[in-house]
DNA sequence: ACAAATAGATAGACTTGTCTATATATATAA
DNA sequence: TTATATATATAGACAAGTCTATCTATTTGT
């Protein structure tokens, strides 16, 4: 046998219900069933069901990071360097049925003292913001705004219209968040 | 006895605990512990935790826009009434403790068949768009960007910083919004 | 043989919702 | 004013199911 092709099951079976119906509306009976895996050997590489989510959502934060530099280093320009990350995220949401951030959604859905939950987002996000800021700094954009506080325009364009898509069940705020980029790029 | 002294109790009890702990990790017996009422009362004034929640949300969303409006309306010019709406939200939200978005919560807590959560939630944020539309109408802003498209801007940056709140438990996003927005405004 | 996977029973705490029986307060009728 | 009816509150038992996590005993693969 592979060295956890068990593992891998689990935690990509976990992964996909924690996102498609929600953390705590995922039970271990269903994780094992769709798994198709014992319930010893779940609790043989997952201490816990809040460890599974603590590797679901590291697992997922390297994931998305990754996709969104990868789906950026196909262009040259800088300025469409930042058009594409919007681009990657309509592209994503059209993929997952529009559920919006996966990362939000589970904030939203643990305990207030589940601080590993919420430092492990809080990194994540700091970690986009500054790719973000990496890229504004080679960009010309509109002179009222700093490069910081551009990079915050763009990272919080970013973070409303995804989890806009949350509740519209639409990318219409992404398509928006992306005309106003491009409208404060060009001038 | 009041028209429905109980009733009230109830809802604002439950208000309470599903923005303050989450919808799914508050139970029907907290609940009655809590607002110190009978279990009978509870499902003869709501037929059911569900039933509860929308009446939750209902509430919450009636009582957020009247807050933004009743801000707003101390404040003569628009564009001092446009950063206003930012001014309540931090305000706000250092007042229940850097919670977030309370709808944005319970859009990640239900499930995806939830339909009338979700157009509750859709339908407010509608509204909060045509308010902050109306306001946009009457400034002078960054030729750029249509009052349409500034109107989105101010909504998603409003959005985003808003959610931010939730994982990062501070208001910088939102003082990085109103700034950006101030930005915009004056030129 | 050894390690890891399996099925499945089980514990114990929790969940929502229903039910009964009792108490209390208000409104109506004699 | 007194008696009765109605509505609403209460406490608390209970059903039926869920949940996470532990444990044992067996089988499988190397």
């Amino acid at each position: 046998m592979s060295d956890s092709l068990v593992r891998d099951k689990i935690l990509d079976t976990a992964s996909r219900l924690f996102f498609e119906q929600g953390y705590n509306l995922t039970g271990i009976n269903q994780i094992i069933e769709e798994a198709d895996i014992a319930r010893g050997s779940l609790y043989n590489h997952f201490g816990s069901k809040s460890e599974l989510l603590l590797a679901y959502l590291d697992k997922a934060q390297q994931e998305r990071l990754a996709e969104t530099e990868a789906y950026v280093k196909t262009v040259k320009d800088p300025q469409k360097k930042l058009l594409g990350i919007f681009d990657y995220r309509i592209q994503r949401q059209q993929q997952i049925g529009y559920r919006g951030c996966q990362f939000i959604k589970i904030c939203a859905e643990v305990s207030r003292d589940d601080i590993k939950v919420f430092e492990l987002v809080e990194a994540h996000k700091e970690r986009l913001r500054n790719f973000i800021l990496d890229l504004v700094r080679q960009t010309t954009h509109n002179p009222v705004l700093s490069d910081e506080l551009f990079a915050d325009t763009v990272f919080l364009l970013l973070e409303g219209s995804t989890t806009s898509v949350g509740f519209s069940r639409n990318v219409r705020g992404l398509r928006q968040a992306r005309k106003i980029v491009e409208g404060l790029l060009v001038s």
